[in-house]
DNA sequence: TCGAATCAGTGACCTAGGTCACAGGAGGAA
DNA sequence: TTCCTCCTGTGACCTAGGTCACTGATTCGA
């Protein structure tokens, strides 16, 4: 029966959309589990890049590094998300480092695998499609931000986004938990942390938010979207 | 004759790559050709997006505007190069502003058939899959120039890339001709035009290119490159 | 429950690079 | 040629935000 948990699993995992049972057993065939500590890298940019992950339990970030020791967070991964370069590239090397940020759990599958399935499967090279558009997408948004907005514009959507995204629980729906470190946060943003917890003062002075322990709360959405323009 | 033309053209654009002379020829039935002026716009960011353009000759800009006029070019395309939405995605609108830089021709697809055409046929979407990874990987390299990286290193990035991928004059494997001007390559840069002028200059007093109309000599591309860590 | 380590806030300082302003080319139409 | 427009270089100035150096909070393992 943990067999079924499995491909129940791999049922809500995107990239493999739309199979069925029995594809879903091949697949489950060829993936092999993991577990990374928090802090552990999965993959290192610029390394020649052999399997492709998916992760099943946790959070991983793919971020690049300066040389020095500033980091700007690309992408951050969570269950079901899937970390692959393109089957059909000659050259498989990583373009980002991957990072445990929690302890995950994750699904590989060997490069050779994985070239089979997607010239096996074309839905597969359907859902990969639709993957890398969405990640298109908001790599675009972070080129526009990181080049064009200063760092409190993109604090401010940071955390509008975040309350977009979380699941509001009845009678607190300004409250936002946050489960980042202001580092964390300071990554994404391409800012220092210094900078993220000076903006975070500022919007609190401001009445517009208030600040406790792991979470934030939104005091006035209507002022922060002002601030986008 | 002139047919047979299009055909051959349409052989060497990737989108279309390992097609037959027949599915070239049902590919041809459906695109459009138009001209655009220098300065004109195939399409606005945010607008629904609802065809696809494949540049026949000239180049296209995708960049993204600020609120106070600034511009970041995430990619310019040349001949063969191709700009599409994810067809499977629902929402279909541009992330970004195409411009002509030069007067252009291009063809373009309607969205349906674009869409017939990536279902009936798995090529495209292996050629999807490639092109989306190729640019994600470019994205990616953008995200961590503009986020970590300053101004004089990616402009001499900018500088030997270009000398990489022009094609070397006999005799003047050093002579780099630049058809852009210093607010276009700030634009790429994220940067803004009068810093690029600024730090060519520092270059040229350095000794290691030398500035002529349109033109860029490289006189010491080792110095250059060191100048990149 | 008590260090030890990791986080968070804040002040002081500095610099990369954006903005403004202007002057000298260089090309193009008339 | 002459005027006009667009491109380029450079100086002066200013500010966003990075870095350093602390001091308090929190959290956590033993």
């Amino acid at each position: 029966m943990a067999q079924d948990k499995l491909i129940s699993d791999l049922k809500s995992v995107p990239l493999f959309k739309g199979f069925s049972e029995s594809e879903l057993g091949s697949v489950k065939s060829c993936l092999r589990e993991k577990t990374f500590d928090k802090g552990e890298v999965l993959f290192r940019e610029g390394e020649c890049c052999h399997r492709v992950f998916i992760v099943r339990s946790g959070r991983v970030k793919l971020c690049r590094t300066s040389s020095t020791g500033r980091e700007q967070t690309l992408e951050t991964l969570g269950p079901g998300d899937t970390c692959a370069c393109n089957p059909g590239s000659s050259t498989w090397s990583c373009s980002s480092t991957a990072e445990a940020v929690t302890s995950v759990q994750v699904w590989f599958l060997s490069r050779d695998d994985y070239i089979r399935m997607v010239n096996s499967n074309s839905k597969i090279s359907h859902s990969l499609n639709l993957l890398f558009a969405k990640r298109l997408q908001s790599f675009s948004s972070l080129i526009e931000e990181v080049s064009l907005k200063d760092v409190k514009k993109r604090l401010v959507k940071f955390l509008l986004d975040m309350l977009h995204a979380s699941v509001p629980q009845r009678g607190e729906e300004n409250l936002l938990s946050l489960p980042f470190t202001r580092e964390e946060i300071a990554q994404r943003l391409g800012a220092a942390r210094e900078t993220v917890a000076r903006y975070l003062s500022e919007l609190k002075r401001d009445k517009l938010i208030d600040i406790k322990p792991k979470q934030i709360v939104i005091l006035d959405k209507k002022g922060l979207e002002k601030l986008l323009f």
